[in-house]
RNA sequence: CGGGAUGUAGUUCAGUUGGUAGAAUACUUGGUUUGGGACCAAGGGGUCGCUCGUUCGAGUCGAGUCAUCCCGACCA
């Protein structure tokens, strides 16, 4: 390729609206351009390089037995309707009709297809366990899209389905799954991201994992313990809290006038948040009905777990007169029965504390849920904070991170083949649902990712198992005859080599070309000019700025191609 | 769906009390330069997001609408 002739001007500055790094460097350089709200087209640097990680992504696919399919992106409505899908996802799922006024849905995850390509397939007991996968575009019409390629509402994706006989041998596939997602990572250039375990959300299913990659503009919050290794998506984490014991106190009603927040009533009673307890309200989506959660005074509630607890989807509550509570005073004791209450773990070991009177202008002090209220359920849907306990080692050391989730992995169980009706004879001649795991990776996500953390001030640094190119030839001068004929030689020779080598050939000035150079992140340089020429030398470099050195012309084909392999040696895992 | 901002040349942005549409950069041509975003000269390029209104006259004022971006909500 030759940079006279490639489409996607580089730029000086980036549009405005570039706020990570990552989407300023791909519209900088000449990678993508925005069609629409989260809809992007490919020059050839990012295609190439999203050709290079979907060629990962199959290598690996196929290392664990994968078979390569294809899905369609457009699908009639009724195939979800048979998963319950169709009307249980909201906005997200494109939904249209076709000239004859069928449903019709744009995929944004392929569980049906898969299930739908594989039912009459795998009747079978003797075809299973097998994999199958596809490396596709996905729409998924988010609320809202964001930061260049991170979100975007259409995406290539690599989305993967076993089917299993058994919950141990989903179990072992799992793990085997796991293993090939670090080696994707690795391959990539990203050996740092960390598994982490996740919500399963809208999937179901019962265990999953993250795969991140931390960066602080990560999208999700992580929670981690470098003591033990614990990793969780903070949706999913568990919120532990340590009480100091207090004495027991009677229960007082005390007049906290205008006293509103938590802040307010713990300073005017000359109290810690940590001695309060705080009440959080809900609605139901489906009915507006009232959910009040109840946590330490300190905390904040994760809505996630609460969904999954209450097992319904909620907002927070526009309070209204005829409700019977009075915000700013409501507590647990005194409230009308027809509302859904929520305790958090943290009250349980709590002996005497603050909380609202469910009067206007009183709180109570020296409440103690179990003299006061009686049995109660308590259930965990704090979020956990910095400095938590570890739930696994226990120790005080929570830490909290942010990520962008460049990976999953699910056990999805039998949700979709039971809905769908996918049966297997067994050897025991009965009929059986098999039980599904699935794998997902986002291409451009993952491009962005690298970018996000691969990349200095002047532009991107492509490891060089994904890099557009692998070596970046300049001319510098391509008046002069003999730098002419010196890169026209090397760029034919290199080519011969197999090697990929973007030339740039244009007559235009060192700091443009250097730049130009910078912002494409080849990781290998070679620069001829009058100036090394004189001593019979081309300059050839890293992008990474780890060397520079002076070849003969003839020696750089068999340098570039020693760097490329002990480069890409680097990225290649050891199993 | 809430809160905020912005729509003018390919890009980044100016545009005064309402009076013929501007700059930089990029692009084309010619010349001079030549190792980190050079210079001179001459060019091409815009229904000022859209609609309606006020006005002799609207990029500018008013109303509406659409779109984009940011912060939330949401999110296999």
């Amino acid at each position: 390729m030759k940079v006279s002739t490639l489409l996607g001007e580089r730029f000086k500055k980036a549009p405005g609206d570039c706020t990570i790094d990552s989407h300023a460097f791909m519209v900088r350089g000449g990678y993508i351009k925005s069609v629409g709200t989260g809809v992007f087209s490919l020059y050839q640097p990012a295609k190439r390089i999203t050709k290079k990680i979907e060629n990962i992504l199959r290598e690996e696919m196929d290392r664990i037995d994968g078979q390569e399919v294809m899905f369609p992106v457009v699908m009639p409505g009724s195939l979800w309707q048979e998963s319950g899908r169709f009307d249980s996802i909201g906005s997200e799922l494109l939904r249209f009709k076709d000239r004859n006024g069928m449903d019709m849905v744009l995929g944004m995850t392929h569980e049906e297809a898969a299930v739908q390509l594989a039912r009459d397939a795998a009747g079978s007991y003797t075809k299973y366990p097998f994999m199958i996968y596809q490396i596709q575009t996905k729409f998924r019409d988010e609320p809202r899209s964001r930061g260049g390629l991170i979100r975007t509402r259409e995406f290539t994706m690599k989305d993967a389905y076993s089917f299993h006989t058994s919950q141990e041998d989903l179990e072992r596939y799992y793990k085997i799954a796991y293993r090939s997602y670090e080696r994707i990572f690795t391959r990539c250039g990203i050996p740092q991201v960390v598994a982490v375990k996740s919500d399963s959300g809208m999937m179901g299913g019962r265990v999953s994992h993250e795969f991140m990659l931390l960066t602080d503009i990560g999208e999700d919050t992580i929670v981690i313990c470098p003591d033990c290794g614990y990793r969780s998506n903070s949706e999913a984490a568990d919120s532990i809290v340590h009480n100091e014991p207090t004495e027991i106190r009677p229960l007082e009603e005390v007049h906290t006038p205008n006293y509103k927040t938590i802040e307010e009533v713990c300073g005017f009673l000359h109290t810690n948040p940590v001695n309060s307890c705080k009440a959080v309200l809900y609605q139901r989506n489906a009915d507006d009905s009232l959910v009040i959660v109840f946590l330490r005074g300190d905390l904040e509630v994760n809505e996630t777990k609460l969904r999954n607890h209450i097992k319904a989807e909620v907002h927070a509550a526009v309070v209204t007169d005829n409700m019977g509570i009075c915000p700013g005073f409501i507590g647990p004791k005194g409230l009308p029965s027809n509302i859904t209450v929520v305790y958090d773990e943290s009250l349980k070991t709590m002996n005497s504390f603050v909380a609202g009177a469910n009067k206007v202008d009183y709180h109570y002090v020296g409440m103690n849920i179990a003299r006061d209220l009686g049995e109660v359920e308590f259930v965990s849907v704090a979020k956990a904070v910095e400095g938590g306990i570890c739930p696994v080692c226990g120790k005080h050391s929570i830490t909290i991170k942010r990520g962008i989730e460049v990976g999953n992995i699910f056990q999805l169980g039998t949700k979709y083949t039971e809905s769908m009706n996918m049966q297997y004879l067994d050897s025991d001649n009965t009929l059986k649902y098999p039980i599904m795991g699935c794998y997902g990776i986002g291409v451009g996500r993952m491009m962005a990712s690298i970018c996000e953390v691969s990349h200095d001030k002047f532009g991107p640094i492509w490891p060089i198992t994904i890099a557009p190119w692998q070596v970046h030839l300049c001319a510098l001068r391509t008046d002069n005859e003999e730098v002419r004929k010196v890169a026209d030689e090397l760029y034919a020779a290199l080519q011969r080599a197999g090697v990929e080598v973007i030339f740039d050939d244009r007559s235009i000035s060192a700091g443009v070309m250097f730049s130009d150079a910078d912002l494409l992140g080849v990781p290998l340089r070679v620069v001829v000019s009058p100036r090394t020429l004189e001593r019979g030398a081309v300059e050839f470099s890293a992008r990474d700025k780890s060397f520079s050195e002076d070849l003969k012309p003839e020696e750089v084909v068999e340098n570039a191609k020693r760097k490329i392999a002990e480069m890409t040696a680097a990225l290649t895992p050891e199993d």
